[in-house]
Formats: structure tokens, sequence, C-alpha cells
RNA sequence: CGGGGCGUGGCGCAGUCGGCUAGCGCGCUGCGUUUGGGACGCAGAGGUCGUCGGUUCAAGUCCGACCGCCCCGACCA
């Protein structure tokens, strides 16, 4: 495996992504249609995206707790809308030990229904609100087309959801959530997004409002990478999740549910990586620096090594990723490839000369070609690198923001839209009516992304017209290509 | 489910007017020489040709059915 380049983005931009997610090694397919077997490396990196996001949650108060894999299939029909929803994509259980089951059991496509079920029981007082739970699980959906991280039948992810006392309170979760990923995404991930209220079309089955950061894929596409759902009392109506207010009256809950999947690995990929393969955001690196010893005798092997370990020894000490590529029966310049192909944010050499210098050779994988290669003192190595890794994240965000922002257009009519579409998002007055939304789609096969928070005040939209059906406008929208 | 492509050692492929012992590149194993941008030599290992059935003296090759995978569309985190 994992021999030779990728192929080249701007020739084909889907059989890239699957070679970088092959050939890299971060996962394979499995041998049931649609689901993936994710590799330790890919998986690493899932670890990563993880405690990154699970740190962000404790740190607002929410608590990890796990709810069944099986949900029976009453529950489902509780909220008339969910099961229209998801009724298309469910894996059903019907027979277990060999005698066919009184009541199917559905394999959990999310688990508003279960939980729901679980809030109605711990939830008796004002006293017991908030309720904030999360759970990191898999999830299955029949999906009809899937591709390797992005969409299989089998994923994993977080789910929070939580119960409040009034509907502020919900909002307020809903919004807090979607800043939590939008700050995991910006700062860990070192990709831009835009956050936003998802149209009626494109909202969560069941939800009253729906909310989505969605960031932009090398080809311009939009992939979204989180959602955060205000639920309304839309699922304690159908679960019963009722407290006793202060003034001793029985009030329904408002609970609020919200995501990021495994698909946040391949928003990843797609969102850094060129043509030679994977580009990791050092904060989510599986691998942060890999060093490779070069050396030709016996006698400089020797004292390579003993460089290299205590490099290696300094830098584990501080916990930076470190990978000492210590196989000798490659050569450097394969390593170099392979590494810079894996995505491996620095690559460290220690040679000969660099034993008699008291040196290191850096090659940063953010910049291109191999004149990069800067030779440092050993002294001082750890504040080095950390500057290094720093600056490589702070460059890699940099860089595609400014991708992003070349590629968002602002549009006054349908004409210019259909003129800017091939070639990014474009933002437009909206009517948010699914008519309109699916007109759109079948003309262009652009889908409205959302309408983002930060660019629409009430005042404005009061006055504004649908560009393309000239109804009274819900708000501006991006819309764009996505996955 | 509609359209397209494809199933031959681990990976990528050739062989497909039926014919003899199924071949090539990469990878893999051993030994030696190599090592600062994808090393080389020598010697090896590894294949029910997707499955089932049919035609034939003879099937990877022809016919039929089935299974599976990938890509493009309708559904979706």
């Amino acid at each position: 495996m994992s021999q030779q380049g990728v192929t080249p983005r701007s020739k084909d931009y889907s059989k890239w992504y699957t070679d970088v997610v092959l050939k890299s090694e971060l996962a394979d397919y499995a041998p049931v249609r649609g689901c993936m077997i994710i590799k330790p490396y890919g998986y690493e990196l899932w670890e990563n995206v993880k405690s990154g996001l699970d740190t962000r949650f404790k740190a607002t108060g929410h608590q990890n707790a796990y709810f069944p894999l099986f949900i029976p299939m009453s529950f489902l029909k509780k909220e008339a809308e969910h099961v229209e929803g998801f009724s298309p994509e469910l894996a059903v259980v019907t027979i277990g030990g060999g005698e066919e089951l009184e009541e199917p059991l559905v394999v959990r496509p999310t688990s508003e229904t279960v939980i729901g079920h679980a809030f109605s029981q711990w939830i008796q007082s004002y006293r017991d609100l908030p309720l904030l739970i999360n759970q990191w699980a898999n999830v299955v959906r029949w999906e009809m087309r899937t591709r390797l991280f992005l969409r299989t039948t089998e994923f994993l992810w977080q789910e929070g959801h939580t119960a409040h006392e009034t509907y502020e309170e919900a909002q307020e979760e809903t919004l807090r959530m979607l800043d939590i990923y939008e700050d995991f995404a910006v700062n860990d991930a070192a990709i831009p997004v835009i956050k936003g209220r998802k149209s009626s079309q494109e909202k969560f089955a069941g939800a009253d409002t729906s909310y989505t950061i969605e960031g932009m894929m090398g080809n311009k596409w939009a992939l979204q990478m989180g959602t955060s759902h205000n639920l309304g009392q839309n699922f304690a109506k159908a679960f019963d999740i009722k407290y006793l207010d202060k003034n001793n009256e029985q009030q329904f809950c408002w609970t609020t549910s919200w995501g990021v999947s495994t698909r946040m690995v391949g928003a990843i990929i797609m969102a850094h990586g060129d043509d030679k393969g994977l580009r990791m955001p050092p904060r989510i690196a599986p691998i942060q620096v890999v060093l490779v010893p070069i050396f030709k005798t016996e006698e400089e092997k020797a004292k390579v090594m003993d460089a290299v370990a205590r490099v290696a020894d300094s830098l584990l000490a501080v916990r930076i990723r470190l990978h000492v590529d210590d196989r000798e029966e490659l050569t450097p310049g394969f390593k170099f490839n392979d590494w810079e192909m894996r995505g491996v944010p620095l690559r460290m050499e220690i040679g000969p000369k660099d034993v008699a210098n008291g040196t290191v050779a850096l090659a940063r994988r953010d910049i291109p070609g191999k004149e990069d290669k800067q030779i440092v003192p050993q002294e001082g190595i750890i504040p080095t690198i950390m500057r290094v890794l720093n600056d490589i994240q702070h460059g890699m965000l940099r860089q595609a923001r400014s991708f992003r922002d070349e590629n968002l257009h602002e549009v006054k009519d349908y004409e210019e839209f259909k003129k800017v579409i091939d070639d990014g998002w474009a933002l437009i007055w909206h009517c948010g009516t699914a008519e309109c939304e699916k007109r759109i789609q079948e003309d262009t096969k652009a889908s409205s992304r959302c309408f983002p928070l930060d660019l629409n005040d009430d005042k404005e939209s009061k006055k504004a017209k649908c560009a393309v059906c000239g109804k009274p406008a819900e708000g501006k929208a991006y819309f764009g290509r996505a996955y």
C-alpha cells in the first residue's frame, strides 16, 4: 500500500478523495456495502476530534452517558415528523435468538426517542433542570449512496441531548453548542465555518429550528460539519418530558440536540488536502512530527541514533506527538514522500551533518517543495518546534479562510446567481420555501446551506424580497453544491 | 431503483478471435550493496481467474443466471 502519489485534485476530485483515504490508511472498505473500517491512523484522528469536543462539552457542564443501540419501533412513531423523516433509512431487527420479535427493534439512526423516554423518567421538578447529557455512539442510516467518512451506513458521532425550563434557555443552549462546534472547527481543525440557520427544507426531522456550521471543501462544495437543533416541545410532548415548576404546575420541557460525526474527518481531509495528499492541522494530527534518521555507515548510524534518541525523548517529554521512522529498508526520500502523503505537519531529519553541527533539518508540510527545509540548532529545539507547529496551525487556517472567502459571492439576482454558483457559494435574498428551493436545486444543483447568523438582521429582511420568486424574503441565504 | 464501469496472487493491470505450463508492474520474504527527495542486484513465496450452471475433445476466454464493488443521479450527519 501507499506507493506513489494520489490522483491530482484537478483531474478527479472524487478519486483524489478516495485515494487519499485509502493510501494514507485512514480507512478501508468493509465487507458490508456502505460500511467502512476505520484504520488506526484514521481512528487516532477521530480520537483527537473527540477529545477536542469532549473537553469543551465537559467545560460547559455536560455529562456523558450511554443509551442502547436498539430502539422499539413504537418509540420512533411517537413524533410524526421524526418518523417520517427517518423511516426510509432505518435498519430494523425482526428476529432475535431465532425467534420472530413481538415488536421490531430499530437500530438507532439517532437517539432523541430513547433519550426522551429516559428523560421523562429522570425529570420531576425544575430542580432537575437543565439536564445536560451527551453520548458518544455509533448510529445506522441506510443511505442510498455512500462515501468514506462523508456518508456511511454506520457512522460514529456524538449526540448531545438537553432539557430546559424555558424556550429561551433551550435556544441559548442550541446556540452555545453551535459556538462550541465553531470553536473546535476553527481553532483545532483549522477550518473556517459559516454559522447559520437551516431552511425548512434542510431542517432536522422533528426540530423547530436547526442550525449548522458549513465548511467549504477544496472543490468549493459545502459540507455540513455539525448541527444543533432547538427541538421546542416536540419531543417533550411525544415522550411526556414534564417538570413541576415553582408554582407547583406541570410544564413540558424544552429540549435540544446537537451532533458532530466522523464526517468531520472528511471535512479535515477535503478542506486541507492537496495534490500530494493529506495535510493535518497540528492540533489534531495523529503524528505532529515525524523524525527521519539518515546515515550510511554503522559508525554514522550509532552517532545519528544517539542524537535521534536524545531529541525524541525531549519532544516526547513535552507531549509532542512524535514518530521516529527508523525503518532501515526504506530510503529517506521514500519516507519524505510517504509522510507528506499522510499529512504529518512537520518533518525533522537528523543525519551525520546534523550530528557534526548540533542541528536538525525541518520541513513543513504546509509549505510546498523541498526548498522550505531549514536547519535549526538542537539547542532549544522544543520552543522551536512548538513555534513552528503553531505557525502551521495558523497558516493552515489562514489559507483555508482566504480560499473560502475568495469563493463567497453576494449576488443580486438569479442570473448572477447562476453565473457564480459553479464557482463557490452565492449569498442571496431567499424566501425559504421548499418550492423555491427545489426549483433552484433543479436548475443549478445547489441547495441552501444556511441563513448566516451574522448577516441577517430582522429590520433589513422585513423589506426584502426573494431574488428568485419575489415573495417576501426570510433572509439572506448561502447556496452551494453540497455533499 | 435508473444510467455507466468493473470482478484474474496483497494492490494495479494484461491475457477475452476458445488451445498447451495464467503473465507483467508494484508490494511481500531472504542475502548483499545502498540511504540528505520515491535505491539496486540475485534468489524466492504467493492465483478455487466473483459464484453457479451450460456449450465443447478443451473455458480465465463463448452462452445464461446470480452475487458483489466502484462512479454518476433521486434521499441524507
